[in-house]
DNA sequence: GCATATCATGTTACGCGTACCATAATAGCA
DNA sequence: TGCTATTATGGTACGCGTAACATGATATGC
């Protein structure tokens, strides 16, 4: 592999004249800069960038941590991360801990070895020791989506208790009095904001405590699919209606039901927070609570960004981003009372 | 930030003896050990791979270049690439290029630089010139799912040109006469060979040339849509059957005749190549020619650590994954003669 | 004609971890 | 007892690009 040396020599200069050259940051003449180029032509000379970063303590890049590379609304989110770092000459690297502390662990380790600028992250539990230990580097972070405790951070979410909110009150509205809530792991903020949501539109509603049929499970289809399972098992009669947590469980929710022969909407009404994008569903079907991913992902990079260029003083900003309920098929007309 | 030097200072040790204790790399006694990890904790100190990647020249990172995140074939694909990288202790880079030439030259450029130790890459196009700039400076390659002309590199890719035929032939085992092809971009291998199986499998059907129903587009719902339009127009009341090149284009043509009242499959039959993973589809629907996404990460990726790992001499291979047809509902039952 | 500004290039050293070589103490063995 | 092997630790230099400082040449101003 070529270095600067090599192509310094080529063209009959110090190395500094060749950096100077590349990087247009001194005078150089332009009989001296057509050799260099000349030689970077010759010998395909490309900069170590591991040289410059270890110089210049910065790498120009960010990490971004995510809980699910499958799930269209992480790569949405990635999306609007991308176009902002890249507009500000940043790269990013992308990590995916499929919702497992050991995996976001492993990760935040390595890139904190690698000395990446900043941090994008999506906590995959409630555990601050992580970001913590990333704070203690004095490594920039910012939060996405989900709130974390007894730790000050930045964090930018979308107001998932009112999605929750609006979404189980559309039901409400339309006459539906045995709603069942199909959630997240206790152990993630949004998923405990989502349940908030169900139950302050219950609340607000005048239905008692009792009314109340939380299932927990995880952000995946297969326990959408379980969870509808023993919805039905134990409130086979009763149950009009069903608010899942996030999309993959009400796919995997519409999936038991339609085994079951059970109709959406009119035996059970489905509404969901967070949509599918339009590249992957043929008729947009369900009620949803959407939050702008991409917004999500831009603004979390620009928080970060100012972070990584010196704005420390700052006191760390909690961004909430509104929600917009759409309503389609999957809720259903209005019960006849 | 703390270095090992800090780290020595305060265990009272020589640099060195703490990089030794750290990697297990040498005689160290026990006492000194248990001084040095004190300091570490103390100091918090996370070593800094920049100064190890300069010197030992291996940065562990294996770089994804991949053209469309938002589509679940090559995030899975991507899933099998980080479980073969992780298991062997590499980490990955995950770049996403839209289909742009320029976009690819763009990551390419800066993966460079950064001395990755090998790249995994879904050519955005048919031009070998950016995967000679990458032989060049001797860095490791492997092509995916497409084929370049004019350069000797390792490709693993499935028989996408089979897949083709295999649903094409599927259809016309059902009676169907008239088949539109709803083709992606003829500057991408995988498109042309699938044009190229649609053909095939006309042919020996006995069919003539004049048969052929192309219509070339993106792999993209949207021209997916445009392209169903076209052949509405062109030959409505002929086609009874359509190949899609890929998922997002089957969905953007399902889009299109849903709203145009074409019923899938009794008045337009669709078969496609490339599935939609369950976690997105409440009923699988398609008839499709799948390839395992999985398996094309994790081969690429042990080819790809066997030529980091010095297999340089073994000629370039070309590992092509086989096909295998669902049949489901979107094709529909045999027409009646 | 001399001081100062501008232009052009070079030397040295640094950032951080570790390969290589050197040193020294102890242990094992003939 | 002398000699080699094992254990333990340190000094120096290197990988690559560039910041900081230095030097010299030419141009500008009075």
């Amino acid at each position: 592999m070529t270095t600067i040396r090599d192509v310094a020599k080529l063209a009959g200069v110090a190395p500094i004249t060749v950096s100077r050259a590349i990087n247009n940051s001194d005078y150089v003449s332009i009989g001296t800069r057509v050799r260099v180029e000349k030689a970077i032509d010759e010998l395909g000379y490309i900069p170590n960038e591991l040289g410059v970063s270890l110089r210049s303590k910065q790498t120009m890049t960010l990490a971004v941590v995510i809980t699910d590379i499958t799930n269209p609304f992480w790569t949405t989110v990635t999306r609007g991360i991308e176009d902002v770092a890249q507009a500000n000459n940043y790269s990013t690297i992308l990590c995916n801990t499929d919702e497992s502390e050991d995996k976001q662990e492993q990760y935040l380790q390595m890139l904190l070895r690698r000395r990446i600028d900043g941090i994008l992250l999506v906590p995959a539990s409630n555990n601050p020791a992580p970001i913590k230990l990333i704070k203690k580097q004095n490594v920039p972070v910012v939060l996405m989506d989900r709130q974390v405790p007894d730790v000050d951070v930045d964090v930018v979410r979308s107001d998932t208790e009112e999605g929750a909110y609006l979404i189980t009150t559309h039901l409400l509205s339309l006459g539906h009095q045995e709603i069942a809530m199909l959630a997240g792991p206790q152990s993630v903020s949004t998923s405990v904001d989502r349940v908030n949501g169900y139950r302050r539109a219950l609340r607000d509603a005048g239905l008692p405590k009792s009314a109340e049929n939380i299932f927990l499970g995880e952000f995946t289809q297969e326990t959408g699919y379980t969870m509808a399972e023993l919805m039905l098992v134990k409130d086979s009669s009763r149950i009009t209606a069903l608010v899942a947590a996030n999309n993959f469980i009400a796919i995997g929710a519409m999936q038991l039901l339609s085994e079951k022969k059970v109709r959406v909407p009119e035996d059970v009404a489905i509404v969901t927070v967070d949509d599918l994008p339009p590249a992957l569903t043929i008729t947009p079907f369900f009620t949803v609570a959407t939050q702008s991913a991409l917004e999500m992902g831009k603004q979390a990079t620009q928080l970060l960004l100012d972070r990584v260029s010196g704005k420390t003083d700052i006191p760390c900003q909690e961004i909430i981003l509104p929600v917009e309920m759409i309503i389609r098929a999957s809720s259903g007309e209005k019960l006849s009372p």
